[in-house]
Parts: structure tokens; sequence; C-alpha cells
DNA sequence: ACAGCCTGCGCAATCGGTTGTGCATATGAG
DNA sequence: CTCATATGCACAACCGATTGCGCAGGCTGT
């Protein structure tokens, strides 16, 4: 067990504690000598300061907070993770921790605990609603924070894919390629990722010379059953391309395609938002998007840690994408 | 933000912080009404204890750490989350929070800096490897911890999903109900859970009169490109039903099945070892083990908690499975 | 040689709690 | 009524760091 303390040392080197501190954090006037002394020492014998006792001088805690919905299962996409580890990384090399805050939609009281608890220095808010109560009251505790994902509220640090342009060059590439008539399947509309795919994917639709009122939007698609309905109403209607905002979705309309004997790409075309292991296996393989969650994490933590660092940081990331064209779509 | 510390409720109440302090942790010797003053008090002005400042009085931290593995990205099914979620309740009703610790197979620096850290009052290993240096670190260190998973090493607190019984049982269901020559398809052996699911599998083979050698093994197969030589040469050694320790090694046979027009169950039955929504669409539906991963988060947490407030806990625990039966494998 | 500044360091307060100890006062037994 | 015990509370030390301030000694400029 680690039992040093910062008093132990400076009594081994017969130094006051708080030379030892100011040459741990170099913050003070250390002559260049006695610092090199104490970090050999701390070296040698292996000592690390206790966060505790340094979260309680600094009203620190050296830990951000990770918001994540506590009722949706399928964020079970690689992405999750994804950005978990992404975020674990940034934090790691800026010597923060994550801590999990579970949320459910619509009871904010993890996240209310957690802002009275001051056991974090910062959050992220991993994915927002439309009127996301969680913003109001974090923006309302002033404490720092950045969201992943599109918020309407002002002066709000955002990190987030750039759905807009990843979909709107999707579309306009299936377009392009030859589909006429798209439709357009999603999950809750009350998640702001959702109003923003669709968002692109209108924008796309328009670049083709199109207008919305030519494809076909199927919303809150979020039980497997909707999902088939829609693909069902999307075949009847005529869509000769179904693009989905999820791949989930994108999966679930695959399986019931494959039930009823319908040929992707020849009867039908699909596309999918993300490109993950999920439809990798597909035949033929799924045109899709793909993003980077991992990097998505990381500028999140990131941006984050600057933030409570006092620095100035950009109100507004969106990251790159990839458009990955298979034989879906062909 | 919520400044109140324990001396102005005590300077407002007129009364030491000793007794503030006695009267919210119930501990020392205090008068009923002086409690009831105190407790009212803190429910009015919405206090809550620093708990930085009563970890560094403590020496506890109110965490509990939750070492989940950063490389393998399979782990996204929903059993990955739903453990998370199982654990922060856990946590939540003990007023703990879980804290991140991203580690690597063969790097388990990040446990060792957060062991160093003492930044949380126990740790939950949410995997296990064959001959695991995390596990043989934490002893050494002396900090609390369970792992889920199984183990050799001694002395050790686990919990699981009761593994063998449930492949056992799954693996004889799908004998007597008439498959004869079973194959049996696993990712990682290095892993704990794979070898512990191929010990329940043979152990339902000799349920049924038959041994290991009636049987086709293909351990280690973590690409989908293993996956789908497994299962031609499965079929090319004339099994009739194949086993799956995974949803994604299932979906990968599943895809590779329909590309080459075999047919399910007739040509070919097929059953996994998690109840997902990644095989839950497919026709036929797929028969699988129901585990309960929510509760095993859940469990692995209190059991945590339990020990690190001194409580003896069972060295292991098991948590019960259902063998959910579909037409895979009629 | 002297005032003034810079440098290197230590003293002690502080962060916000917990806890061992001691001292009144209340309670009970004999 | 007296002594022993129990009860209710406060004092002050402590957890392990950070940090404002002060002081001594060395350096500079005149």
């Amino acid at each position: 067990m680690n039992k040093l303390t910062i008093d132990d040392i400076a009594r081994d080197l017969g130094i006051s504690k708080t030379t030892v501190s100011r040459s741990i954090s170099g913050k003070g006037r250390i002559s260049r000598k006695t610092r090199r002394m104490v970090l050999d020492y701390i070296k040698e014998h292996d000592y690390t300061p206790n966060p505790i006792a340094r979260g309680l001088a600094q009203s620190k805690t050296y830990n951000i907070g990770w918001v994540v919905p506590g009722d949706s299962e399928n964020f079970s996409l690689p992405y999750f993770q994804l950005t978990m580890f992404g975020m674990c990384e940034a934090a790691q090399t800026e010597n923060y921790d994550v801590l999990l805050i579970m949320s459910y939609d619509s009871d904010i009281s993890r996240l209310e605990n957690m802002l009275r608890n001051r056991k974090v220095d910062g959050v992220v808010l991993g994915r927002t609603w439309e009127n996301d109560l969680n913003i109001k009251k974090l923006k309302e505790s002033g404490l720092p924070f950045v969201v992943i994902g599109g918020t309407d509220e002002p002066g709000v640090v955002r990190i987030d894919n750039d759905h807009i342009s990843a979909c709107s060059e999707l579309t306009s590439i299936i377009l392009m390629k030859g589909a006429s008539k798209l439709a357009f399947i999603c999950g809750s509309s009350a998640q702001v990722v959702n109003q923003t795919r669709r968002t692109g994917f209108i924008k796309g639709l328009e670049k083709c010379g199109k207008e919305a009122k030519d494809a076909l939007f199927y919303m809150d698609c979020d039980t497997s059953a909707q999902i088939e309905r829609a693909t069902d109403e999307a075949i009847r209607s005529g869509a000769d391309c179904v693009v989905c905002a999820d791949d989930y979705i994108a999966h679930s309309v695959l399986v019931k395609l494959s039930r009823d004997g319908i040929e992707v790409p020849k009867d039908l075309k699909i596309a999918s938002f993300y490109n993950s292991a999920l439809l990798e296996h597909n035949r033929p393989p799924v045109t899709a998007l793909q993003y980077d969650p991992r990097q998505l994490g990381f500028e999140a933590a990131r941006t984050l840690i600057a933030m409570i660092n006092g620095e100035q940081v950009q109100s507004e990331k969106l990251l790159g994408y990839e458009v990955v064209l298979k034989g879906s779509t062909l």
C-alpha cells in the first residue's frame, strides 16, 4: 500500500512540505536543484499525490462525468463503447478519470444528485433530446459541460459528427447512382440526432433537385414491428431505396426483406448511417456512413478538460466522416 | 452552487460541527431532538456533505472502479451496457459512484495507476482471462475486488452466470431434440468464459451419452473469416447443429448460411449463447440462452460494496438463466 | 556602502469533513 | 441521598494536500 505522503517526503528530505508540493506542481519559486531532488525522490519511491486531499485543497475532483442514457439498449452499437474509450483516453492523458452517471429521459435526478455531490469537475452529455432537461440543469448549475450531439440551447459547447453533411452527401450519392424514390426510417424524433439526420437527408434531396415531399418519412420507428410496417409501406408506396438512420433499423429491414424474398439491391436498395459490424457480414454489404466515435469521445473529453482549466474553446466542433459505398446501393 | 458546509449548519443551529456530523451519520450519541433539528435543517437547505472532504477524513472515495477491456469491440452486445446499468443501480443505492478503468489485455498500467491513485474503494473486474494479470495485481494490492467471470485464482470473490449449467442444459436439450453431431464455435480461448462454455457444452454431451470427441470444436474464432471457415468445415464434417458461444458468432454464421443457401433448421440447426436483439429478428428465430446481465452487474457492485464495508460475503455467486427454445433448433 | 529587488524556502491557514477524548448533566440503582 | 453509569455535546486533532504571506540572504545599481 502506498502510504507515502507529502509530509514523509518533506521529513526525509529535510525540507518543508510546501517545497515538496511546489516542486511537484512547478508552481512556486523553487531552485532547480531542490526540484530535481524532490522529483528524483518521488520517482524512486513511487509516490503519487493523494487526489482526494489535493481535491479538497483545490476544490477539484479530477473526474469528469459521463451522462449515459440508462434506458436505451440500442445504444449497444460499437459506437457507444468506442466513444467511451475515446473519452477515457483523453481523460487519462490529462490525469482525469471518467465517472458514470446514468440518467433516464424524464428523470434527471441522477444528474442533479451528481451536481450536488460535486464529484466531478465537468460533464459530458452523451446524447441530446429535444428540449433537453439535462442541458437546462447543467447550464443552471454553472458546471462546465459539453454535449455530444446537437442542441438549440444557446451557449452550449458541442462536439458532434457532421451528420448534416454526411447524410446529405450519402443521400445525393444514392440519388445520383440511380435511385429515385427514397424512404427515410428513423427512431425517436425526440432525439436531436434523428432530426439532424432528417435535415441532412432533405438537404441531399434538394441538392439533386428534389424536395422533402418526394420522399417517404417514417419517424419514431423504435420497435421492429414498426420498422417492418414502415418497410412494407415504403415498398408499397414505390420506394426504390430505404435510408436507415441506424444500423439496428437497417438490420431489421434486411431481415424482413430476406424473409419476404425481396432482393437487395435489385428490388430495393438500402443504406445505413453507421458502418458497424452488425451489417458488415451482410451480402451484399450495406452502404453506410463511417464516423469515428473514438475521436468523438476523445474530443469531447479533451474539450471539457480544457474548459475546466479555464481555457477558451470553440463552441462547436464537427467531426469528419466517410461515405462507404457498398453493394446494397449499386 | 451549493456552498453550504457543515460549519455553516453548526453556526446557524448554534451547535458544534461534531454534533452535526454525528446527526448525519447517526454514529455518536445524539439526542433525538437535536438530530431531528439537524436533519430538518439539512432537508430544508438541501445540504449534501462534500464527498471529497468526507473521503479525506475517512480514507474513502465512495467510488468503485469498473475495469473494462479497452480493446474488444465485440463487447458491444447489450450485455455490456446492461451490466453497466446494473452496477450503477447498485452503486447508487449505496451512495457510491462508478469510475471507468480502461484496461488492455497485456497492459495493466491503467489499473496500476488507479491503484496508486486510490480513487476507488474497490474494483469490479468485468472480464477474466486465463492467468489474469489484473487479478494478480489486485490481490497483491489488497484492495477489495470482485470479478465477473471465472478464475482459478484462489480466494477471489466471483459473480458469474451459471455458464456451465446453462450450456450443459442447452446442449443436452438440442441433442434430445434430435441433433446428433454438434459443432462448437467460440472466440478467444484465453478468455475464461469461453473455456467455461466449452466445459458446459461437453457436460451436456456427456449427459446424453456422448463424449467430447463426438463433437467438433472451433476455438479462437475471432474474425468473421475464421468463423466462416469453421462453419464450412463443420458442415463438411457432417455437423447437423452449430452451437455458437456468442451472438456475434451466430450472426456471422447465419449470414454465411443464408449466402450459401443453407436452410435453418432444415439443413443445419443453430443455437447461441445470448438472446440478444442481434438475433431477435432472424427467421427462424435463434434458440439461445437468456441471462440477466443487469442483475449480474447489480450483484457484482452490491457484493463489492459489502466487502468494502467489511461485511462477509460468499466467495462465489452464480446467477440463473433460461434456455429459450426457438425455431432454429426444431 | 546602502536601498531595493529577486530568489528560495518555510510557517501556518485552509479545504470540509470525521473521530477520540473529556466534561457536564441526567438517569438509575441501592 | 449518594454514587455509578449513561447520555448529550463540544474541543481539537486529523486526513493530505495547496497557497498566501513573510523572511532571510544574495544580487544589482548607484
